[in-house]
DNA sequence: ATCTAAATAGAAATAATTTCTATTTAGATA
DNA sequence: TATCTAAATAGAAATTATTTCTATTTAGAT
């Protein structure tokens, strides 16, 4: 499993805590909050506190294995990041049922140049962004969101 | 003052603090926390409350006249938006100075059926955020960051 | 098998935001 | 211009999400 070895990489223990919240984002397939996360791992684990999925989610967000995303509510949410490598990638997520998923096209650098001239601005990063509805959700629609 | 018109339209009164919360954006031409908007406007009056800020803030940015900005930090921030006609456009901010400015262009339509396609998503909305230095932070030097 | 730095649990604290209630006020109306 | 009232506000308190703290446990190096 490659995120092992990416953790181990990073100079990060592999304990049960981090594999299971790692599992639970690629089983899932999902974004989710902490506390989500901490509640379904409640159930298959004595003990475990909330500050320690806090803290994995960050770490794991840091070394690129989830990616954070700020909704409009106050709150983080996290999903998994499927492509690995640092290749340059943007996600999507499902509104409805909150399937995740990362895509590398992006057309940003054909227009970068112009949007510098006219803002002015010297560019050092781009966000993009997207929401909709996944395939199941489309052909389901029992879980849409009228 | 355009934004007036626009309160009167959306059936919101034009109260003093609305007043100086926009004028605060204008003048500023930068984005904030409410606690920062709050902090300011402390000075030019005898009483307002943290709460009437958060709650400004939100409809102003319900209504069109200011965007939400969720950073990596856990809070909002606010920015004027300029171009008020509803129509499509996005933002960048200066990470040096704050300053906010908006933009028309994007390219997303180009990509958007090879995106729907590859992830098998019916695309409903797309976020477009950038970052970067601005022409005065450029010259100046003297704020930026290292 | 031992040791220790990293990870964890749980409690508590912090910070940002929201809710609540009493009071004030913008502006509609006569 | 005076009156009235629903919207807006102030301030306190509560809520919620997140972070910090400290004692204990444990992954994994030796």
């Amino acid at each position: 499993m490659e995120y092992k070895k990416i953790l181990k990489r990073k100079k990060l223990k592999i304990t049960p805590k981090r594999i299971a919240i790692i599992n639970y984002f690629l089983k899932k397939d999902k974004y989710a909050t902490p506390f989500d996360v901490w509640i379904y791992l409640k159930k298959n684990f004595k003990k475990i506190g909330l500050p320690t999925i806090y803290r994995n989610l960050e770490e794991f967000e840091k070394i690129g294995i989830l990616t954070k995303i700020k909704g409009e509510e106050n709150r983080f949410y996290y999903g998994i990041c499927k492509m690995l490598n640092k290749k340059h990638h943007h996600h999507i997520i499902c509104t409805s049922c909150h399937k995740i998923s990362d895509f590398e096209l992006c057309n940003f650098e054909q227009i970068k140049g112009e949007i510098e001239e006219m803002t002015n601005f010297e560019i050092k990063e781009h966000q993009f962004f997207l929401k909709g509805i996944c395939k199941d959700c489309k052909e389901g629609g029992v879980n849409e969101k009228i």
